[in-house]
DNA sequence: CGGTATCCGAGAAGATACTG
DNA sequence: CAGTATCTTCTCGGATACCG
């Protein structure tokens, strides 16, 4: 499609016509609200069920359970159940989802560093968009008014 | 709270009890349905609000407008309004959204070559659920039957 | 061309109650 | 302990219409 001049054109362009919606979902899937949290918590040790509960704040019963039931899914994670009474069940990550920790470690890394630039970032166009009233711009420029928050 | 042998340890433990709700907020942002495929397009050039629609296959105009917003507002990527007639509008990477796209591009990378050790675990998982019908085990096993498709 | 505003339906997610 | 079931709420995202 274009002369290529870093590896990121090689990337696009198989993402634009290849399996680019199976890893989009995939992606996604990482992306969603406690799968991160799970994988970055099981990656240095297994953990049970009500363990992961507490170490997570905020999640309900039921998101953990369906969270824990994609990565099993997926092959992220192993459930073991030990048949004793009472129950015990432990969730570990499996070496395909070991594996993930690094990528996502990155990713992790990359936010926390630049952690305060997003925020400035955000706090300026807020409040550029504050600014915009009656800034004699063009009405090109003022129809961009959000005017929310 | 335990020994450390691997690098993951560290960011365990500043996950758990940092700004890991931040971080969490941008990796949901990231795995939005649409955000990765807009960052890899704009990867290596800018492009324009028609061009960005027609690549990116079937997302509609309020979601493009939606998450080209978000993106602006997080400082990840830069909008250039020429005010002539008609209206010329170009999206393109800030220096913070370019740093973002070797995270994400790992993250594709890893997808990509796993692509298929998911499918192949996501096919198990469903033949044993569906296995599990009268298979003589524990009611704390046959329980766990989710039974959907 | 490049948006905004509004309405609507589907699915994600929370709260609560119950169970092997 | 480790879930399931159900109900309700909330958010996402698509369709449509309109506008500077």
């Amino acid at each position: 499609m274009k002369p290529s001049n870093t590896e990121v054109t090689k990337q696009i362009t198989d993402v634009e016509h290849g399996d680019c919606l199976e890893i989009n979902k995939i992606l996604a899937r990482i992306g969603e609200k406690w799968t991160i949290l799970i994988i970055l918590l099981l990656a240095y040790e297994p953990k049970r069920f009500n363990e992961i509960k507490k170490a997570i704040n905020g999640i309900s019963q039921r998101m953990l359970t369906v969270s824990l039931k994609s990565l099993e899914r997926d092959g992220l994670l192993k459930r073991t159940v030990y048949e004793i009474m009472p129950p015990h069940v432990e969730y570990e990550l499996t070496p395909l989802g070991q594996s993930l920790t690094q990528p996502i470690n990155e990713l992790v890394s990359w936010t926390r560093g630049h952690l305060s630039e997003l925020k400035t970032a955000r706090d300026n166009y807020d409040e550029q968009q504050l600014a915009k009233e009656g800034s004699g711009k063009t009405p090109w420029q003022k129809m961009a008014e959000p005017l929310e928050k």
